[in-house]
DNA sequence: CTAACTTCACAGATCATACTTTTGAACCCC
DNA sequence: GGGGTTCAAAAGTATGATCTGTGAAGTTAG
């Protein structure tokens, strides 16, 4: 009966390796600068063996680099490996988060109305009445305003189509569209009654699917993504404004 | 002067890193298979610091998880982390090659227009005037036959159009799209005089992108993809034959 | 005989430490 | 000052010791 009573008994490991990803992207660790592994053993309260296997993880993903005899070098951002799932939480629970939403709405325009196109040809009939399924409860769920449901449904569906293209690298994409409409809808960007259109939209996109008409997929799928490109305009110009140098 | 005579001083992890991933992605070792650290640190020639360390980066990419009391369980191909430079090589270097190489090309069908699409907005006139330059090269290069020269500049000229994009994601595939190119070559895909058309075609997508014409720089990158994809289109049929079921 | 409970040993997780290797930088010599 | 030598700092590698979950065998109760 007690399997734990105080300790949370967490992974050492995986906290470390989030806690040092997340100094790196919040910032806290400047690009170029250094560090040695004991401060590290230290400062994380762990022992050299947690801090070296958590840097072999950052390293890996590009974002230090430790050379002998001068210590672990944090790497610029540009080297940084963005489509690493762990990063994109990082980056999205630091400053940035709004370009970074903007750099993968931009990624979804392109890559979900070909993955739209190529689950017409080929997702299996089981998926094809799956989705209308999901467009007509996400229509439900829009027209009675509950948003929770709304973004449960939205995140389902879009996962669907992306797994239903066949294809492998579309497929992986499911965590970042999923980060991207938790994100925005965590904003306040969605409006609570999501427009009659941008329903009728993903009903069309499932229909086109079943019907497995590529193109009509193609274009009722990018229709919905250069929605929600406008509707998050507002905040890339609010942004702009901040930083306008 | 004498920086290094025989000892080639490879390093262990990297070494190991690489051994492990490339197995586990060739299938030597099989998904769902368990192996105890012991058994790697011998099978690999060394010591568990290096194994592990090995073991916490590959867990990272999605393709191994260690469990206590059980060992390190391999994971199925569809939870590795395919967008990690890596894990593409080591799946190139495996079977399943043209899988791969089919499903990165359809990537490159979604992104490379889009990408084009935005560089014609957002790329400095310095860099549109470079894919000029390179677009000519690109040509002379063609009409003489030198592939290899041919294939060097055609990496050049679309990772310039990925990062002209402005979009950190779009150029962060410039790794993926060297690897298409690169592996469409060495397979005997590419003609030894590309056609005129694909060649017009590049030219094309930088002028577009020179005057700021989106819609047409968008139009004629989606042309050179499909081009890409139908020649290639053989090696598809070829592999459905070998594995029809 | 089944189900729940206990025990126990196994294998990873963490820690500590010793030793090796690379290499930046100080030092030295001419 | 240029070039070579020495030195020590810090990462890399190896290994033993200990801690901690946890699957499975064994045990008991019903």
């Amino acid at each position: 009966m007690s399997q734990s009573h105080l300790a949370p008994a967490v992974d050492l490991h995986a906290t470390t390796v989030d806690r040092l990803g997340l100094a790196v992207c919040r910032g806290e660790m400047a690009s170029g600068s250094i560090v040695r592994i004991d401060e590290l053993e230290e400062r994380f309260g762990v022992s050299r063996s947690v801090v070296r296997e958590a840097l072999r993880v950052l390293a890996s993903m590009g974002m230090v680099a430790s050379r002998r005899r001068v210590g672990v070098q944090v790497r610029p951002a540009t080297e940084w490996n963005l489509y690493d799932p762990q990063v994109i939480r990082w980056r999205l629970a630091s400053h940035g988060r709004v370009a970074q939403l903007r750099s993968l709405s931009e990624l979804r325009t392109a890559v979900e109305p070909q993955a739209a196109a190529l689950a017409a040809t080929r997702a299996p009939l089981a998926s094809a009445s799956e989705l209308m399924g999901l467009s007509g409860k996400l229509w439900e769920a829009g027209r009675s305003g509950d948003t929770d449901l709304f973004l449960r449904l939205d995140i389902q569906f879009h996962r669907l189509v992306l797994s239903s293209s066949g294809n492998e690298m579309f497929g992986m994409l499911d965590s970042l569209v999923a980060e991207v409409l938790t994100g925005r809808t965590h904003y306040g960007l969605m409006p609570q009654h999501p427009h009659e259109e941008a329903l009728q939209m993903h009903v069309d996109v499932a229909s086109a699917i079943q019907r497995g008409d590529s193109s009509d997929a193609h274009a009722a799928m990018l229709a919905i993504m250069t929605r929600a490109m406008t509707e998050m305009s507002t905040l890339w110009n609010e942004e702009a404004h901040k930083s306008a140098s």
